[in-house]
DNA sequence: CCTACTTCAACCAAGATCGAAGGAAGTGGC
DNA sequence: GCCACTTCCTTCGATCTTGGTTGAAGTAGG
């Protein structure tokens, strides 16, 4: 359940190719672990050909270091961050480098199907222009609902999404490892993991046409008992009494200040806005009445995370989805979340827009497969190396 | 920071005086590790004294197993559970068993000096009447506010505690290793490991004259960022828009719904209650206006504890605590997180009293003095067996 | 060119845990 | 009584991890 850090193959990647290490000796401080146990592992990924030595870097006195560098052609994988009317793609390679990443106008509205396939044809649109070497070794996909054995189990706007095995139909679209979760869940880890603060329990939000969040435990996603930590979307608020919401009962928050609550309300107020970007740029904008409105849906966030910051006490609340890009209503987040909340509480707390933007969840995705692929991978060669050895040796 | 299935001393203790385990084997298959593990750890503590072998056992159709018990003589640990009005003490032995608890009426309004003397007297007078064989190894104490430091940072109901070192001085006063923690932390640590439900993620709910939770994430306490986590006496609710609260601001669920807000209800009422377990006592007789008002107040708990398990997503949630003692109040806890709380997130939840009742806490302070005496002693009794050896080798 | 010093990475020993194997101590059928 | 079988516990090597040491590689200064 704890995978934070220790030396797992895909965080090595991920610390050379992001040039956070590229010696040994420098993963071995990175990953806090000793530098005989950087050795072997740097042994078993430079013979499983992901890792490569480059050459020799500067003296810095003393011996010169060897330096490494991930394998480019050892391949890739692809994700997708699905939501309402627009989806986010993108390509990562095995070091965990975001090589390209691209929004399209494909939304969850159709029949999950057609939608999947709309999603193949255009993620292989894409590698035909980015052209990533190597092979496909996965791909990691968000989801904007709970997500339970590859499939959403209430889907909020997602008709005919429930229960359908998106992970079975992608395994066989994609014809390679396919991981599925929860959209906020992907944010988390991917902020957690690319973003190396020095915090071990976080909560990332993501405010977008829906609202939700990620918990992070100990460095590691924290899922609940199924899957479904993390939501924030039906506390109940003053605000809303009347207004009903999804699940059946009212007064949730999310009826009142997510970005699709948010466009309704506009646009029954007359304002030509079709989408949550829509209504970030407008606030952008300084139109008086979209400001005072996204400031208002902030001002309620930042009141619900009070709660949850009273409760589970994280080192930082950090806050991504579409309504983050907005500094009104990040500024209300922060003022209602001081307002509200125990000074025991914030007195050490961070609370910042995530670092990787709309990218968050393609890391988190990608990140993700990449640890099962590269577990896989290594796992064979070890085989592979040690039944002819038995052979050889009798 | 886990050491939920760990082969701890303590836990391996825990085991054989509980009666789970009264053999290698079976410990090996309790704790999930291997035989020979398990041997080498038992001899330890047969080394160091705090096991013995008391004979044999049945035969199941092969080799008898040697049974194993704690040797009571090697001591004892005692605890204390501070309340607001009353304090409940009691003595464990090494194994974890409890060998008494008794309620005294010493409430933490004194000054905390005076108090804790009157409390080192009670314990003493307790000591001298249980008569626990062997020695006072360490002294575990559950304070009612959020402790950092051996020191309570936000008393609500306790006038001059606020910064006082209770550690220090209770370590000066008994004159033995000494812990110090929040009530509901203790509470959630013994209910988790006393009674060993499968669960990883639980909460604990401490509804007394105030209300607190623990946290118990992978089987182990969550104490998040600042030792603060579990607060859910601020949580806003819409019955106490104007209702003033010690923290400052207004609508506190515990200024509605805690023990002492229902007592000065229902005195405002003119109703002859005192303390909390008299509210509890009058709700069990039936009274009309008392039991009302215990259910309004655990339907609210109930309605706050739904935006916990949204989020949290636990495996239970375990009710503690003066008011849980209540049938009425757990079936309207019960009701109001049914009727808040999303489906997918109670399929699977249980929602139940703490089996360990009122000595939840007490079990909790002993089993965390106990860890880390027992720790201490090993290690030190390994040091005396590897010095002699160099000695001697050289 | 030689020496002193720094840095890097391989090697080594120590500690923990595990699985397999085996001895010890029983039961039960013949 | 003998033998097969079961169960319990210990022993032994294998594996994985860690920290410390050593030798290799290189720099800086005389």
């Amino acid at each position: 359940m704890v995978d934070s850090e220790s030396p797992s193959a895909a965080r090595v990647l991920q610390l050379v190719a992001s040039g956070a290490a590229s010696s040994r000796t420098e993963l071995a401080t990175a990953l806090g672990v000793a530098q005989s146990t950087v050795s072997l592992r740097v042994q078993e990924l430079l013979r499983a050909g992901v890792l490569t030595e480059t050459g020799h870097g500067r003296s810095q006195g003393g011996r010169r270091p060897r330096t490494l560098a991930v394998a480019a052609e050892a391949g890739y994988v692809c994700m997708a961050d699905l939501g309402g009317a627009h989806t986010r793609i993108g390509v990562l390679d095995i070091g965990g480098r975001l090589l390209h990443s691209e929004e399209i106008p494909l939304g969850a509205g159709e029949s999950p199907q057609a939608t999947l396939d709309a999603l193949h044809d255009a993620v292989h649109t894409m590698l035909d222009t980015v052209r990533p070497s190597g092979v496909l070794l996965g791909a990691g996909i968000g989801l904007p609902g709970p997500v339970q054995d590859g499939a959403v189990t209430l889907p909020s706007r997602m008709p005919g999404w429930r229960g359908f095995d998106a992970a079975h139909a992608l395994r066989r679209t994609f014809d390679c490892p396919v991981v599925v979760d929860n959209d906020a869940n992907l944010m988390a880890i991917g902020e957690a993991r690319v973003t190396n603060r020095g915090k071990e329990n976080l909560v990332v939000v993501k405010a977008g046409s829906g609202i939700g969040s990620g918990v992070i435990v100990g460095g590691a996603l924290y899922r609940g008992n199924d899957n479904a930590s993390g939501d924030i979307s039906h506390m109940r608020v003053a605000a809303g009494a009347d207004l009903p919401c999804s699940c059946g009962i009212r007064g949730c928050f999310a009826a009142v200040a997510s970005g699709a609550a948010l466009v309704e309300q506009l646009r029954a107020k007359g304002m030509a806005v079709e989408s949550t970007s829509d209504v970030v740029r407008a606030a952008e904008n300084a139109e008086p009445e979209v400001i005072t409105t996204v400031r208002a849906a902030g001002s309620l966030l930042g009141e619900v995370l009070a709660t949850i910051v009273n409760f589970f006490n994280p080192d930082a609340v950090l806050l991504g989805g579409a309504l983050s890009t907005s500094e009104a209503y990040v500024a209300a987040v922060r003022a209602g979340l001081y307002d509200r909340c125990l000074p025991l509480s914030t007195r050490n707390l961070e609370i910042s827009r995530v670092r990787t933007g709309a990218d968050a969840g393609l890391f988190g995705a990608g990140l993700l497969v990449l640890d099962t692929v590269l577990d896989e991978r290594l796992a064979a060669l070890a085989d592979s190396r040690t039944e002819p050895d038995e052979k050889a040796g009798v």
